[in-house]
DNA sequence: ACCTGTCATACCCGGCGGGTATCACCGGCG
DNA sequence: CGCCGGTGATACCCGCCGGGTATGACAGGT
């Protein structure tokens, strides 16, 4: 009944990314035939037709969408265990390797949370070592998820916090982020909608989840990148308050009135038992 | 760096839990040797020590249990997504099998709220089968978990809503169940104090994640058997006020002062992208 | 010292995963 | 209309690996 091995999930994520068998088989690093091979076994195995192949390339079935779906979560889940085991290795063995914690922040946000809990953490009687793994813009979510982190800080409402576990730390509101010269920059404050149809001022997007909310602004990878578009002029951003540590000389802050409040958390998988992981959520909490 | 198959992680789970290489391999229906070189082909890819091999037997490394935890996860995301794709088969072929929810409850629990629910719903122009999938005292977590269920009604705090989505429905009370022969059941009211250290009646204990909590009281399996222990006067039970449908003559309910009420809760995988199921808890949150 | 119970090792075999070559199909194009 | 390019499926072969059987190594208990 259990009758899924990773190999054919593998094989059919690929598939299902590209929809081409060709350019599937490429990836994985192998020729057309075998995916091919395990994608049918598999349908027959399921008794469920997965892909409608059409001439001209492959389309995904309502199952075919839902094994996407839920052969991700499982595939997350397998590499979790694998990178969570070997963390976990040597623990016991009194000369090898610590115990470590894998804590995931966004880059360059919450510096002075971070601080403060790292420095907390370390003055607890039984802290273990933390590595702080700076993550993308949204991704604390997918390292949490497949075990690259073991807990991460994330910011509602921009990270979701759905199937974990999570206590939060600190709210603070959001500030629009001008290049000085700009008109704008010279009120006390703003609106939302002051901000977002600005036409020489597109606001700028970032991907969550790996896609890009429409719009006419540019797209933002990373936070040099936006701080250089904001100084040229050529965009406007809404962060944070804490966002300004990192502002430049053209940048200016000005607060935004009705801009839903960011609530900084601390999040770990719901079924982690670690001993370690609930000391640093204790000692977060109580900050 | 993907690297674990299913097949060894079930080979392991079987040896963490028996820990018995031949039992082990008994439970797989196989001879003993394979799940051993399995695992010794793991622990050298993992570059991790997972078992203890003592004189007499086996135990589990700090690894080993971290495994344990993780594997089981991983497991239960591969046979919730194939069983989940395998009931999705076929809702886009027009002529086959329905697009369905499987609903689970608490068997005996809650009837009125899944009337209202399932009337209501059905009412609903673009509502879905729904499957009610009867489970056992705290089953529903793990059906969630492995696919059998893709929505369920909860009891917090007796299920843990830990790594799923959840909204509460309703509150209510709890009320102490007793002989009604008994002195104490001349009561009004009652207090957790009074029913739990009764000698000549000690309070019945029911497995919450295969594990029973400590005590006297006798072990109970489903509700019928606990039921019938207190028409014999043989324990007492602290259940919610919605138990009151169920009871016997020989039982009589006393309100509880200072017990914490117990909120159900609609519940379902974070990760869950279904439209249906997006209906019925729309349906379920209007109540 | 012997026996017992445990896990590891040695060896063999069949099945399956992967590669290469080729087929079947269809759309586009001259 | 026939040819071509590109797609996924099929046929076949081979080497590896998963599984079985038999046996070894080792530690305790009697």
């Amino acid at each position: 009944m259990d009758i899924l091995e990773t190999r054919e999930l593998r094989y059919f994520m690929a598939v299902a990314d590209e929809l081409h068998f060709g350019r599937a088989a490429e990836r994985l690093g192998m020729a057309q035939p075998p995916p091919s091979r395990a994608i049918q076994q598999l349908e027959r195995r399921l008794g469920v037709s997965l892909l409608k192949r059409n001439r001209r390339g492959v389309a995904l079935t309502g199952a075919g969408e839902m094994l996407l779906h839920e052969g991700r979560a499982a595939l997350d889940a397998a590499t979790a265990a694998a990178r969570r085991t070997r963390r976990a290795g040597g623990a016991d063995t009194p000369g090898g390797p610590r115990n470590r914690l894998v804590l995931a922040v966004k880059a360059g946000a919450s510096h002075e949370l971070l601080h403060k809990l790292l420095d907390a953490y370390a003055a607890e009687p039984d802290a273990v070592e933390i590595e702080v793994l700076p993550s993308g813009l949204c991704e604390q979510e997918g390292m949490l998820r497949d075990g690259r982190a073991d807990v991460a800080l994330m910011h509602a409402p921009f990270n979701s916090l759905a199937g974990f576990d999570s206590e939060p730390l600190m709210t603070e509101g959001q500030i629009a982020v001008l290049p000085a010269a700009h008109p704008l920059a010279a009120h006390r404050t703003l609106s939302l909608a002051d901000v977002s149809d600005i036409p020489e001022l597109p606001l700028a997007r970032w991907s969550r989840n790996g896609t890009y909310p429409p719009g006419p602004g540019p797209e933002i990878h990373d936070q040099t990148q936006l701080a250089q578009l904001i100084a040229l002029g050529r965009t406007v951003a809404v962060l944070p308050d804490s966002a300004r540590t990192w502002l430049w000389a053209e940048h200016t802050a000005v607060p935004l009135t009705d801009a839903p409040p960011v609530v900084t958390h601390i999040a770990w998988p719901a079924h982690s038992r670690s001993l370690a992981l609930a000391g640093l959520i204790r000692t977060a909490t109580r900050l």
